[in-house]
DNA sequence: TGTTATTGATTGACCAGTCAATTAAAGATG
DNA sequence: CATCTTTAATTGACTGGTCAATCAATAACA
């Protein structure tokens, strides 16, 4: 019927959409491939010809989500000094883009593949350690106690997150960084 | 063989324990009946004649965390005075019987079955509004935002069992319990 | 005898993954 | 340009396996 080349990227990119959209929606890995092929328009067996099996598929979901919100951190950390680098990286976490309700519901079901999942353990102790790294680097030169500040933030990003979807309705991006920034206030006062 | 009389109670506690442990290990909702009942010494056929569903085992199993955890806070809150009951909450929430790996896990995965089972979400409401209103009673002497203290607080806690359970190795409570002290130090000087 | 406890065997549904077959594009050949 | 070849894209049909749930049958108590 329709078999232009080049379909490749194409295919691939709307099936890791559709596995978070559905995945998301769900709220559950239990997700079946008929279900996000034909979400991504095509046939179940063209999924497993190019993702080769389903848990591959939902390992480039996560990276991609992972790598969403890591190029949205990149692109704010240019901040002014080092206060803006913090909240750069704190605004990103709860840009619109990151903070969607299917967004966040696939990335908690990605937090609980990682304890089975050794590769996706792994993407996951990859985005902790730059999130670390990155916090380290903007808190150095506002407090004496660095590493404790930053575990603290990362601690409390992921129970923002993980109340913020456990919430119904909408969810609430402006309240979520109302309790990051009162955090800082409070940790760098 | 052994039919003995009244031995339902403790049928569904064997089952109740030995779902926790298996979801625990297993890291995922993913477990069969099969593997439940064996490992509480029974049949699957006698699972299902006991609770009637996996939904309704896992959901007891569910309430059954929550009531421990309900428990031992209970039991710890007539501490002398705002200060102690804070303590109270805090170090009952990470005390051995609560923090030990398979009941974190267990319940990071009905965390996750909040997103998708209404009945999970409604006891997670009632654990999150209790843990609320037993915070904001403790805070209400000591700060003049207790609400807001007190919902960063439950973030704080609920991030740092994430990290706990997703870092591998031995769950390390005496960490988790500074980084919760260091933030209700900062929050309410 | 009626009630509770217990299980082996079975069923019915679902689903990941495979495969052979089909279509059409791109490139080669004369 | 016409035709042949190779290669990518695509799917319908199928398979093997898994598992929740059911049921009929058995065993032991009161």
């Amino acid at each position: 019927m329709m078999p232009k080349l080049g379909a490749e990227p194409i295919r691939k990119a709307a099936l890791i959409n559709a596995a978070i959209y559905e995945i998301g929606h769900a709220g559950s890995l239990d997700v079946t491939v008929a279900q996000i092929a034909r979400r991504a328009g095509m046939s179940p067996a063209l999924a497993h010809h190019y993702f080769g099996s389903k848990e591959q598929m939902f390992l480039q979901a996560m990276r991609y989500i992972l790598r969403i919100y890591g190029d949205s951190v990149k692109r704010a950390l240019p901040g002014s000094g080092p206060r803006g680098r913090l909240d750069a990286i704190i605004e990103a976490s709860f840009a619109p883009q990151n903070f969607r309700r299917d967004t966040i519901s696939a990335w908690l079901n990605f937090y609980v593949l990682a304890l089975t999942n050794p590769e996706a353990a792994r993407l996951l102790r990859v985005y902790h350690r730059r999130l670390h790294s990155n916090l380290i680097v903007a808190l150095r030169p506002l407090t004496s106690h660095p590493v404790r500040t930053a575990e603290t933030i990362g601690a409390l990003i992921d129970g923002v997150y993980l109340r913020a979807v456990l919430k119904p309705g909408e969810t609430d991006a402006e309240t979520a960084l109302t309790t990051m920034r009162e955090y800082i206030e409070e940790a760098l006062a």
